[in-house]
DNA sequence: GATGAATGAGCGTTCATTCAT
DNA sequence: AATGAATGAACGCTCATTCAT
């Protein structure tokens, strides 16, 4: 079992990478039959893997979103100020940038794998909830909102960063600037906000 | 000439609705054939008017920036003060909503018919050099990056009011109130900010 | 009635013309449009003269045995013995030559406008049975298998001269040489000989 | 690979038997669809073995010939005297029947696979040629001649036989006959003869 | 009566997915 | 467990034929 195991492992690795090169690298996304190609499996043996394309677009997506919540891991969010914590996350993700980028693009928003993200999110919250109870976040934008928002900002840091219209660190600093000074907490000042 | 292109532009515009319905309503992306079974029209004629699944798409979404640029036309950018000339985009754009979304998620963003959709991205360019230059906007983000910034936060408005996750008025107002307050000029806060 | 039905005759041998030049010339049948086009008319007025596609091809052949009749009767086949008037039919055919072949070779065989192809097997029929009245044909074959027989050589000396593998005289005199001996009245001569 | 080989020669063998079948019994030349299911196949799958609809038929017409020239082969043509063998051609050839006539027109006369009909020229032009050496024919004819007009001959003699106008045997003693009295060689005879 | 457009059927192809070995 | 072959659905396209103006 052990054994086996750890060839199921390693096989199932070589396609993911083989994936996620060719998602990288050309425009158009690979066919199941250049996934498999590129892996120097049979087709039938990809799909013995992942038993549909949406599955390994999904996994593929796991694998980063793993890696990426590894780095959040890493980041003692929970240890530094919330301001500080925003900006170290849109560090991480601006730089995770092309994968993260190109899977986005290939599963539509919202599909990739709710469970894997969930640890992302969860993180995420905290902190956001951390804002909140503190007063870095003004109080009438919910935590689900705030999260929305960060997300989309995210992305377009993501986006931005892979593009290479920006290096990573110019693109996570100008998005953590904009999220902070955007929802913080502040005076009568005349401009609209959500009622 | 005149009858036979009345005819074509009504033809045309009966299969673009029929892909419209087809692709807000189900989950999964419309056969050919359905889209020309919906429409009222043969398969072949369907390819007569659109060559190519692509180019449907794609006309699709223009056409939903041609009415969206309409609305922005409609909205008198530039008689209003710049806080104000963002506020009506996000409305519009979040009441575009679904239609939009929808779209973007079949053609991968981007691949949005480039030509219409410079149409949009000049009226904003405007408002948002107006807000550069009066002082509006703070003056270490570029006309460009407040544009991607902008493009992201209406896309995550427009998947919110999409999504029902929020009235259309309602995002518009939270991703405007966040727009501005994040690049508004300001003195020392003490936040980071992009260098 | 009279100039219309001129005009009408005008336009419909335009388009048997076209469609004679484009089975002579290329090797692929040609389309319904080509034959329009190169006549110089639209498809559905193509369809307005002949309302199918075997219906062209078969008024086309009908159009090669008439003339190849009308040369049949003047070669005065009732005045000259039948050997010679065999001669003076395998002359006829081999010089119609490539018209009628590339005609077969669309239609299939047997298919030719059994009415108009009527005028010439009648002819030939009544040459052939004055054959066997006379003794110049064995007596142990029908007409029927007579005219099937000089059918088969008459398309092969059709073909002959239109590939021009040996002139059309050569080709005629060949076939004739050939069917008259192969069916002459004799005696024992060893040879096998239909039961 | 014997296995596998053994595999595929079933399945081409099964294909194209379904379109023998179907080209023998319907008038109107039967679409990929309908080969593919009388085949009991997919319409891919049959695509996989013959990928083009002309290649089916002449791979159909090629396996036609391959059994005629069998036949032809053990019909020992040079152990008897040339009379014979051309009776015995007529009889193959006249047996073969129907599938050889229902190709042939769907090919156009000619296309049918000319490397494997080949074999069968070379058999019966060196009976021809034998012939000619012998004195069996007379001297004023070639063989390419002779040739063509045998073929003419036996693809009447096939004809006649696929449309029951006479069994295989009569039609093929009909043309032995005619063919070999037709060219034998004679003393003067008043008869026209090629120049 | 002539035409442009529409139709329906078939072709040849790709690809995700399943079957049988 | 890995594979080659099969499947079915859709794509993009051509063409004979029909419809509506």
């Amino acid at each position: 079992m052990t054994r086996s195991t750890a060839i199921h492992d390693r096989v199932a690795g070589a396609i993911l990478d083989a994936a996620a090169d060719l998602l990288a690298g050309g425009g158009e996304p690979p066919s199941m039959g250049e996934v498999a190609e590129a892996a120097g499996v049979a087709r039938a043996t990809l799909y013995r893997y992942f038993p549909t394309r949406e599955r390994l677009l999904q996994d593929l997506a796991a694998a980063a979103i793993d890696a990426t919540a590894a780095r959040l891991a890493e980041a003692d969010l929970d240890a530094v100020p919330v301001a500080e914590g925003i900006a170290r996350v849109a560090r991480v993700v601006a730089a995770a940038g092309s994968k993260y980028a190109a899977l986005v693009s290939q599963l539509g928003p919202g599909n990739v794998g709710r469970e894997d993200e969930q640890q992302i999110k969860t993180m995420i919250q905290a902190l956001l909830r951390r804002g909140i109870d503190d007063g870095t976040f003004r109080g009438d934008i919910t935590a689900d909102e705030l999260g929305f928002l960060l997300g989309s900002l995210l992305e377009a840091a993501a986006r931005l960063a892979a593009e290479h219209q920006a290096g990573a660190e110019k693109a996570a600093a100008l998005v953590t600037s904009v999220f902070l000074h955007g929802t913080q907490r502040r005076n009568q000042d005349g401009l609209a906000s959500p009622s």
